[in-house]
This record gives structure tokens, sequence and C-alpha cells, in this order.
DNA sequence: TCTAATTGTCTATTGATCTAGACAAGCATA
DNA sequence: TATGCTTGTCTAGATCAATAGACAATTAGA
């Protein structure tokens, strides 16, 4: 006998379709793991009579596994599973986005979307200890692992320390490296604050994401090693490709 | 001018459907604060024009709203915003989770479902560093402030170096004090990794969500000054009422 | 008291989702 | 090659979600 047994029976009439809630368990007992025996999705039917629903229901549901590249249907052999885990974030002191991901990911990517000068609204002052409407400079960046985007962050620094950063940001791809090319060789992580919602428009276009996907959204502050606050940033994680590992 | 202009359009026939798109964007909505100005939800009319759908179904998303109670109508006034804001749960190396959130809700309660014997599962076993099918002790409790309840929990400790925890903590409603009734003055998080995603049937009912609703899994292991794991944990936040707060 | 703004209720219609059943087509293996 | 298992496709009907319009009931303010 296997782990098998009747899974929690899903919920009807609470404005979620059966299909994507269908299509949210699979994934997410892919990412678990639970289909390593065989690397195979259970058969259709099985699949159907497991969850209480037809076959068609079952069909909706991997028909959006597939068309997230999650899965590969081959008619008479049944459902193959073609990608799985979930990549860790780790979140500690010394937080540095590639660093954490090179061992788990063969290429990262960073995008540039666009950069611009905008005056700090209140809550980003507070948090960077500048005056409402000090001048920063915001970048917004994607950023990718082996071409399935990972996160979408919107960051801001203040202009007047580091006047030049989207340039040496577009051109070193890191921010870490543009600090240092600004004469900041260390800097530390102060804060991070986690909340995660549904995907808005936005997000699902950036991060590739199917509707009614979930986002974990960080918002953070770095700062140099007298502790003034260097970047505040809005971090979007697609969560069912991200875990967030925090070390203490 | 306000901050009003269109908010971006919702997705169709994406497998959740239209009202709670919209229940759940206003929902965000309150939490950010956008309605403090007058405490009320805009009209019915205004957000059909906003969200660019037919009142009815705005009235659906309310309707949800309301039997969270997050919301209440009055016929003829308008619809008041009753709650608003995320508790915010701070997780670092001296993470205790009655300290953190005392300042922010005036009545904390804990309830412990269920306890038993356990012999360690293969993941549990490696988090906590014993042999697969060591004796564990398995606490399921539930947690609220003002009577919301905010988060669920399964947690694991070792038999042989606690034997009594379930006791002392039906006893004492903490696992601090019963720790330090079985002679562990202090302790440490080790690790913490949280990822986010539905809630399944049995979440909904704990954490009395409306389905389709967003929990935050956080797990966890603490370990004594020597570094001896001393209970690993999983906790399951939920989304709309708290965000995590890390501090390095 | 009258009016405007707002929520509450009803009916009707359209489109999306889910169920049901049947059969075709492709794959693996005896 | 023959058989069984699996995915692919089609039709038809039932239920849920969303639109549309009309009007009632309540509140606040002129």
């Amino acid at each position: 006998m296997g782990k098998m047994a009747a899974r929690r029976a899903i919920e009807r009439q609470t404005g979620v379709a059966l299909w994507r809630q269908i299509a949210d368990r699979i994934r997410l007992a892919i990412s678990n793991g639970d289909y390593d025996a065989t690397g195979m999705v259970p058969p259709e039917t099985a699949l159907a009579a497991e969850f209480g629903v037809n076959r068609h229901t079952v069909r909706s549901a991997l028909a959006a596994l597939a068309e997230e590249g999650l899965v590969r249907a081959v008619q008479g052999r049944g459902t193959m599973i073609e990608r799985k885990e979930r990549v860790s974030y780790p979140i500690s002191r010394r937080t540095r986005f590639s660093q954490g991901l090179a061992r788990q990911v063969k290429e990262i990517g960073t995008k540039l979307l666009g950069h611009r000068q905008v005056p700090a609204s209140g809550e980003v002052a507070a948090a960077l200890g500048l005056a409402p409407g000090s001048p920063l400079v915001e970048l917004r960046t994607v950023s990718s692992g082996d071409g399935r985007p990972l996160s979408a962050s919107l960051s801001y620094f203040p202009s007047e320390r580091f006047p030049k950063m989207a340039e040496h940001y577009a051109r070193l791809g890191s921010v870490t490296k543009a600090f240092a090319a600004q004469g900041l060789d260390d800097y530390v992580r102060a804060w991070t604050e986690i909340v995660a919602r549904h995907a808005d428009a936005e997000e699902l276009a950036l991060l590739k994401l199917s509707p009614g996907a979930i986002v974990m959204e960080a918002q953070s502050v770095n700062a140099d090693l007298d502790g003034r606050p260097v970047e505040y940033s809005r971090t979007r994680f697609a969560a069912d490709r991200m875990k967030l590992r925090i070390e203490t």
C-alpha cells in the first residue's frame, strides 16, 4: 500500500474553478516530490477519482500545467514531469542576490527594465531615513534562473550618495558591484518584511505567471556598516518557483 | 486630484471568478490604507466602473468580504471598513511567538488541538539531526489575536529529551515556558524556510479563511545554545492577516 | 420635507465551467 | 500482432458566473 489514500476534497462554489484548484494541488505535489518514483503524474482517470471530479476537469488542470511548461502529456504513455524543484532564496545579514542562487541554477539572468529619478514618498523616505521628497534613483529589474523568471524588483537608492547607480547597474548587472564601483565595499541587510498575495496583472506579465498565481513580496532595507540605509527595495517572488530561507 | 486613476484591469477566463479577484483587490486596498480617509469602501457603482464590471459582480465581492467580517454594508450609507491592519510577526535569532505579537494585539490565544507520539519521518529527522524513526512528540496548535485565528502549527520535539512536552504545553500555553519547565532555559532560531500557496481545506477550517485564501508556510528549526536542534515546526500563517518581519 | 446617493432585491439572458458518455489514436508489452 | 492502458476529441446537458435593467428601501443633507 502506497501513501495514496484519498486527498482532501476540493471546494466547490468558492469563486475558484475546480480545474484551477486541482492544477494548484498537482503543482504542489510535484514540487513536494510526491511523484518522484515514476517521474510522471498519475493517469487522468486516477486523478479524477482522487479529486472526485470528471476526467475532463482534470484535463483542464493538466492543460494549464502543460501551458506553464511544468508537465508534458504524451498520448498512450502518460503525463511526464518536466520540472519540479523550487529555488531556495537565502535571506541573511549578508544577502546577495546572485550568490545564493548560483548553486541551484546554471544561468542567472538579470534584466534592467528601466530607471528614473523620483522624489521619496513617505514610506520609502521613512525606510531610508531621509526627508520625504529627497531625490532617489529607482531601478526596475527582473531576474530569472535558467530562463524562468523568478523575481521582479523595484529598488531605490539615495541619489546624492549614489548618483550613477543606474549606469553602473546597467553595465555590471549587479547591485553589489554597482555599490563597489561607487565606493561602498560592504553592506548588510537591516530588515525584511514578507507578505503573500495574488499577483496583479503587471506581475503576471513580468514573471510569466498564469492568472491566479501567488507572489511573495519582500520589502527590505540594506545599510552600510555604519547603519546608514543605502537601498530600499520591493521584490516580488513567483511563489510556486521559490522558497525563502532565513538563516539567523 | 486624488490617487484614484484606473486600477489595473482584472483578468477574465482564468479559472478565478471576477468577484473573487475583486474581493482580493479590495482586501489588499483596505490593508494598504487606501480608504483610510473615509473609513469606507467606495460605492458599488464606483467600484464597478473602476474594475470594468457589472455592479452585481462587485456586490458578490463585497458580500464575501462582509462574510469575512472585514466590511459591513448599511443600506443608504455605504460599506464601512471594520478591520484593516495586518499583524507583523517578527522572525529573528530569538523568535518567541507571544513576545512579538503582544504589542499589536490585545489578547493572544493559543489552543492545543492535539498531541501524540510519532516516529520521525525522513524530512523531520534530517531537520532535527536524528535517526529516522526516532520518537517525537507532535503538538498541533492554533493561535489567534483578538479572536481572529492567525496561525496553525505542527511542532515536533525529541521525546527522549522532552518527554513531557505536551503536558507542560497544555498547562503553560507556551513552548518557551514548556522548555523552561524541562530544564532548557534558552534556545535560538537556526533557520526558517518560507513558502506561499493556497490554503487547503483543513487550513481553511482551522484559520477560518474563505476558500481560495493564501497561507504562508514557515518551516523552522530551533536549537539550544550548543546548536542541538530542539524543535522542528511547520507554521501556517493566514496571509491576509499577517506579515513576517525578518530582523537580521 | 424633498432630493440625491447608496445599498437591497428581483427577473432575464448570455457565456464559462463541470459532468457524462462514447470512441479514436498512440504507446508498451506479452 | 494482439491487448490493455493512456491521452485526444467530440457531443450534449446541467450548473455557476457575469451582464443588463428596473425598482424598492434606507440614509444624509439641503
